[in-house]
DNA sequence: TAGTGGTCTAGACCACATA
DNA sequence: ATGTGGTCTAGACCACTAG
């Protein structure tokens, strides 16, 4: 019931937080599929041989992480991207008016490439490893918005190719999870405002020294695992950020 | 034990969720101040007529809002803006390297004014309600770094002068805190990335048209009432402002 | 040693969805 | 009617802090 501490200083480790790393490594594992429902709790009580409280406190922790959602009457299921709900977790660009508006992407280019040493730290892999290296341009309400470079690790997103952006519909993130059996968890994000270089400018339908908003991303999967480093630049002139601070 | 849904959707409100609006009552009403201990779970089971675990999920989703902390074998305690731990919760910018630096203000202007068109609508006043402008720079490390505008309604924040915010140390939501009783809970925001204008470019030491993280914030108090608009201007090539996505 | 929050249990009952 | 999550209770015991 209690945890060894091994060497470092005696930490405590409560039961269900037990409890929630065997949840954890199960949604890794892929035990139970994005937008399947996991064991009841008295079910999971029963296997883990505790009570249903300490198993309830465990997925209340899952739940409040947005790894799993609670539906009452209904059961508990593995968060997914596919929900149109769930999506503006990690999409924070809204218009100045009006409501969000539905996006395309473009994918300009998809290619596989070696990882520069920034690249590497960020995803944690050794300079020159296998990389997957995506630029695409958002259209919001038809309009070019974003220009963004997306580099994942090779070994678990081999096969993805600018075919298979094309066809996807939906975020990108819920490609990752039905393609690739990868869960965006959370992410880091760093911005700044920069100019746009001619190139990004063009794209975009700008003059060249505009104003943008620079949005620097290292997405994460279960174990804190990163998986995808982002460099975006947004015009901030119809759109805006969207921030809470709680 | 229920609440009896007036005329609206028979919306069913759980015991801790009616003792938890107790609390944020008190809380707003100042019955226990800021860095002060409220009364133990049991104490508070006992003046409620509920049982400790009631009174322990109420207490549970205000310390997941910041709005208490608790401390295990001390007691549970009003959040405060007092502690340099908490800061962070609302100041985003970070140093490109390092540690976080300290940072000091200097008000260049603080003044009685009449609400705008849009500043009474952030702040829910009306047009022509007194309010408070104060602009000032925040120089991290001895640099100028952020150029800020903020407003406040007139009447909660009456006496509140260039001196007062000369003399104070620390973050100003600790000044509201202390001399205002005026506690910041939460607060959203717009960012932008914007060209540098003349004055702000001067005042930053920058040259005009310099791309500047314009940040454009509503803060909040208990009830979800606004008591701060904030417009700032950053610069971001010394600092990035940092996110997490969760 | 006493007081506080933190964990865990067992059980009763409620709200919600579905068949 | 059944099964799911949600609430509430009462009590035992643990972990942490402080006098």
């Amino acid at each position: 019931m209690r945890s060894a501490a091994p060497n470092t200083v005696p930490t405590f480790q409560p039961l269900y937080r037990q409890i929630k790393d065997l949840l954890v490594r199960s949604l890794d594992g892929g035990a139970w599929k994005p937008g399947q429902a996991i064991p009841s709790e008295l079910e999971l009580a029963g296997r883990f041989g505790v009570s249903q409280g300490t198993v309830r406190k465990a997925v209340d922790e899952l739940a409040a992480e947005n790894m799993l959602v609670r539906r009452q009457g209904k059961g508990t299921f593995v968060a997914t991207h596919g929900e149109p709900r769930q999506n503006f977790r990690f999409l924070r660009l809204m218009p100045n008016q009006g409501e969000p508006a539905q996006y395309e992407s473009r994918a300009s280019e998809c290619r596989r490439a070696r990882a520069g040493v920034d690249v590497a730290r960020f995803l944690d892999l050794k300079p020159g490893d296998g990389v997957i290296f995506i630029r695409r341009v958002l259209f919001f309400g038809g309009e070019p918005t974003v220009v963004e470079e997306i580099t994942l690790p090779a070994l678990p997103f081999k096969g993805l190719t600018a075919a298979k952006l094309a066809a996807h519909r939906g975020s990108i993130y819920h490609l990752y999870e039905t393609e690739f059996g990868t869960q965006m968890i959370r992410a880091d994000e760093k911005l700044r405002a920069v100019a746009a270089d001619a190139a990004t400018a063009g794209a975009l339908g700008l003059a060249k020294g505009t104003p943008l908003l620079s949005v620097e991303r290292v997405a994460y999967t279960y174990g804190d695992r990163p998986v995808e480093y982002r460099y975006g630049l947004c015009r901030t002139d119809t759109h805006f950020y969207r921030n809470e601070l709680g």
